[in-house]
DNA sequence: GCTCATTATTGACGTCGATCAATGCGCGGT
DNA sequence: ACCGCGCATTGATCGACGTCAATAATGAGC
């Protein structure tokens, strides 16, 4: 296989929306027979993406939102002066692309963590749907808005918690997010490096090896590299607030 | 007056979206006449804020968006374990209140800094208008999304930047609000305290005001309680990089 | 105009996480 | 299957920021 990303047209062998088992995840619920069929014409295209390689870049023009059908991606800022932050790991069933809306231009890289594959949603087809289908526009600003929340916790993350706390929440969000998706609440491999992760919470790779390490020594979960096992899920989700 | 917020119908003296002088900031150009129109029927009342008092609280239903005529809030989100975090300060032309569409929830506390005066915008009646007014809509959407890239630039200055380059930061933003709202760039009064700037920027009270003595003491500006007078603005840019 | 609580400044000291460094291991790629 | 590099772990030391504390200045409210 290519390890360029390549644009796949739509063809028969794909799952369309009204089949996708993701529908939950990233469709609106309560839409009718007729609306679910022209929901299915949105998504234009998928799109492969190997590990490693861009979704798309900051600066490129934005044309279209991305929803993850199988992979693992994380999005990352790079500021004028070089200074790199990862803002977010995105998995199945979640959306990419909404920062590009205000400025035409994607705001940041989107790279995939292992070989995935995305639906191409493009957005002025979007728009146009949203306007015909209020189930589908309520839907869309309640994911917007649901990104800025996410984005709130994650200051407040930033701002207020120490180190082994960042880790804590850091791991308690994957689980859950998981959890949601079928998988196992605890036990799961993170698809990032110790640096990646560092950057999303604003420590150094060797803090966040170190964090791991003790929350180990406590006897919270073990590491093995990628392998995360949570043995005291409860206590982990202590192990978010202050003291303990 | 009452330091209670009291919703405050419309009347005759008030001035319409139409006339108002920030229109370029919250509403979309390039309407037509009969769509300015519609827009001038959307806000559906004014409401004042006094000083110190909440505009609205993490947890009420969410029904309406903001938008501020006059005045300074600040938005702020209370963890479970009690932690407070500022995730902004908002001022003229600035809309509030995104964050609750997700859940139906206002998910942090907005309160103002001065007494203040906002736009009502029923969200059910935004959301109904956008679908017939195209520009609307797409306006809607880049105000939502550069919400967005805001928090993820917030992200960057958390997890990446030292105390000096974070207020550098934080001061050269207001500079450049205040000056796109025909201000000065290079004097103004601050309205938030110490220890609300240094929740925004994960910082203690302390670490702010030593920082800002800094910034004075290397003749960058002048810091006079609240009042601000930068000197030599390109070199308070250049602070907000590494080793400078 | 006065008063007092709030806000700001500054110093001394402690601590958490960064930095520098060395070693070991795992896994992706051929 | 093997190779080699990227990734992870752990230790020692350093420094930036937090903490604790004392004082000063401000301005909001009476």
């Amino acid at each position: 296989m290519s390890s360029v990303p390549i644009p796949i047209t739509s063809h028969g062998l794909q799952v369309a929306c009204s089949a996708c088992n993701l529908r939950e995840l990233c469709m609106p619920v309560g839409l009718s027979d007729q609306e679910i069929e022209r929901v299915d014409e949105l998504v234009g295209a998928r799109r492969k993406v190997a590990r490693g390689m861009p979704l798309y870049l900051a600066g490129e023009p934005f044309q279209s939102l991305f929803a993850i059908r199988t992979g693992f991606f994380k999005t990352e800022v790079v500021s004028e002066d070089g200074r790199e932050q990862v803002t977010g790991f995105q998995m199945a069933g979640e959306l990419m692309g909404l920062d590009g809306i205000g400025t035409g231009q994607h705001n940041c890289d989107a790279r995939a963590l292992e070989d995935s594959e995305v639906c191409v949603i493009p957005f002025n087809r979007l728009s146009e749907l949203s306007r015909e289908i209020d189930t589908l526009q309520h839907h869309f600003h309640k994911v917007m808005s649901r990104e800025i929340v996410r984005d709130q916790s994650v200051m407040m993350l930033l701002g207020t918690m120490r180190a082994e706390e960042r880790l804590a929440a850091f791991l308690v969000n994957l689980s859950q997010r998981f959890v949601s998706r079928g998988y196992s609440a605890t036990e799961f491999n993170l698809r990032m490096t110790r640096e990646e992760i560092g950057s999303y919470l604003g420590l150094k790779l060797e803090t966040v090896s170190r964090g791991l390490s003790r929350l180990q020594d406590e006897g919270l979960l073990s590491v093995s590299n990628k392998n995360i096992r949570i043995h005291k899920l409860d206590d982990l989700k202590k192990a978010m607030s202050p003291r303990c």
